[in-house]
RNA sequence: GCCCCUGUAGCUCAAUGGAUAGAGUACCUCACUCCUAACGAGGUGAUCCAGGUCCGAUUCCUGGUGGGGGCACCA
């Protein structure tokens, strides 16, 4: 929190001048750094080196900076760098060590309130590895987002009304005959995959009655989801179900309000959502059934609702033409589309014994959720997916990610950590946390590591924070 | 044809418009046999191409080119 106190120091300093407080790329060039004298340069018609000048003698004077910094040096080209003094990084220990899980904590996102939207799988099939994907991710930014006094509700959106699940059904249904060793036809455009017979085995066993099979095969795709979440330490504060919208006629009356905006024409028999670009998108069908876009905009109308002041939804690139439609969607509702923000993850592709396995849904060779955690653990998947950007199209090596070796960053930062607890249970009378501080010898803290371990410390919550703001998990 | 993402070291990835483009791994050299050698020190090695904006471009803009994905009475 360093950064953002040192920003409004400076801020209030000189108001009207936007500036960043950047990390410089090397220890030796201190820890905080700011780019002021090149913007002021420029509006004094001087070198950044010579507008620098003036502001270490203003920034030197200051106690509060005195407090925290050893040294304020301007170097060429113009950069002014602030040096965290030993004193205050060794002093800041006993802060850090009494704060325990609560450091890192903040108050920067007192007051909004988020819906954060993320796997929502279509429940007509296991988890993929690319739910895999959205999960840790989402999972890690609420948790940021707790942190940083942000209050948000982790939500799975559950597609529980729609041909999708017709098609559910009707291929548990016929499992389930064909069980019971009746011949059927079961066509192609059916769920194939083996889980659809374990259901059907399910039903019979528990006598599930064929009018009951829709809703409790819905039922059991969902309780399969959140088993897979959860074993991945993944658990969502609200399962939102479609049908909710329609049975509450929220989603007629976001069709209504459409239209008497303005923003509905109807042709061929349909309904369609006016664009921007003098495109037209499908809300409701010539045979009455709405379409996944309608549904879309009353479920972020419904959210808005419920009092979020803005809903983030984390969707797998396949997806991103309908960004674009559901903005407009919404801004014709009259809320700010920008309240709605939608990070897309780029797809994941599969490596193993060195070759990229193509995933079929059809074929049923998909990778699912359970089958990698089985494999690797979820250590593992969430440390992979996390330590790529979400624009990144990453390759999944399975392979590297089950070795036990230093070729395998998981495997090594659990060694480095193993080994740290092996001495620590080496020392005698060791006591941790410990409970009386007046006793520690913080001059016992001289070693560069040591040191630099600290400058990582005092960071963290820099890090926590700028991450709430630009979701780079 | 149009839209989104992307091209950085042999490989997998970093770099909020900032400083000498960083890590890990692989490879090379050296050292090391009492806290786990799954170790230590050092080194080789990269921004797809061509323009542009800027004091400053891996980052932004334009054009090209390679790769992934999507294109609407489909979810």
């Amino acid at each position: 929190m360093i950064k953002s106190w040192l920003k409004e120091k400076i801020s209030s300093k000189f108001p009207d001048i936007e500036f960043d407080i950047l990390t410089p790329p090397d220890d030796k060039m201190g820890d905080y750094s700011v780019n002021l004298a090149f913007i002021l340069a420029k509006r004094e018609k001087t070198s950044p080196m010579n507008a620098g000048k003036n502001l270490i003698g203003e920034f030197s004077g200051d106690k509060e900076f005195g407090k925290k910094f050893s040294k304020i040096e301007l170097v060429p080209s113009g950069f002014i760098n602030f040096y965290l003094s030993k004193d205050f990084l060794k002093t800041s220990l006993l802060e850090i060590v009494k704060e325990g899980e609560k450091f890192g904590d903040s108050e920067a996102g007192k007051g909004i309130k988020i819906n954060l939207e993320f796997v929502s799988a279509n429940p007509t099939g296991p988890l993929t590895v690319g739910n895999a994907r959205a999960a840790s991710f989402g999972d890690t930014l609420g948790n940021i987002f707790k942190k940083t006094g942000h209050e948000v509700t982790k939500e799975y959106y559950v597609n529980d009304v729609g041909v999708q699940v017709k098609k559910l059904a009707e291929s548990v249904r016929l499992r389930m005959l064909e069980l019971k060793g009746e011949r059927v036809e079961f066509g192609e455009d059916l769920y194939q995959g083996e889980y659809v017979k374990e259901i059907a085995k399910e039903f019979l066993d528990k006598n599930v009655a064929e009018k009951d099979i829709p809703a409790q095969a819905i039922k059991s795709m969902i309780a399969r989801a959140q088993s897979s979440t959860e074993k991945m330490g993944v658990e969502f504060d609200e399962w939102f179900y479609e049908s909710g919208l329609h049975k509450s006629g929220e989603v007629k009356q976001a069709l209504a309000e459409l239209e008497s905006r303005g923003s509905v024409i109807e042709e061929d028999g349909a309904k369609w959502l006016k664009m921007n670009d003098g495109q037209k998108a499908v809300l409701v069908k010539s045979d009455g059934s709405t379409t996944y876009l309608l549904n879309d905009i009353a479920y972020t109308k419904n959210k808005f609702e419920r009092g979020f002041t803005s809903a983030i939804n984390v969707w797998g690139a396949d997806h991103h033409g309908d960004v674009v439609r559901l903005k407009t969607g919404v801004a014709a509702l009259g809320y700010d589309p920008d309240r709605l923000e939608i990070l897309l993850h780029q797809l994941v592709a599969l490596k193993k014994g060195g070759e990229l396995v193509r995933m079929s849904k059809r074929k049923g060779n998909i990778e699912t959720l359970d089958d990698l955690l089985a494999e690797v653990g979820k250590d593992a998947v969430r440390f992979f997916f996390l330590t790529r950007d979400l624009n990144t199209h990453m390759e999944f090596d399975i392979d590297l990610a089950k070795k036990q070796s230093k070729e395998n960053p998981v495997f090594y930062i659990q060694y480095a950590y193993s080994r740290l607890n092996s001495i620590f249970s080496r020392i005698s009378n060791f006591q941790f946390p410990v409970s009386n501080y007046s006793k520690i010898n913080l001059n016992l803290l001289k070693k560069e590591e040591e040191l630099r371990l600290l400058r990582d410390l005092v960071r963290f919550p820099d890090v926590v924070e700028d991450i709430s703001g630009n979701y780079q998990v």
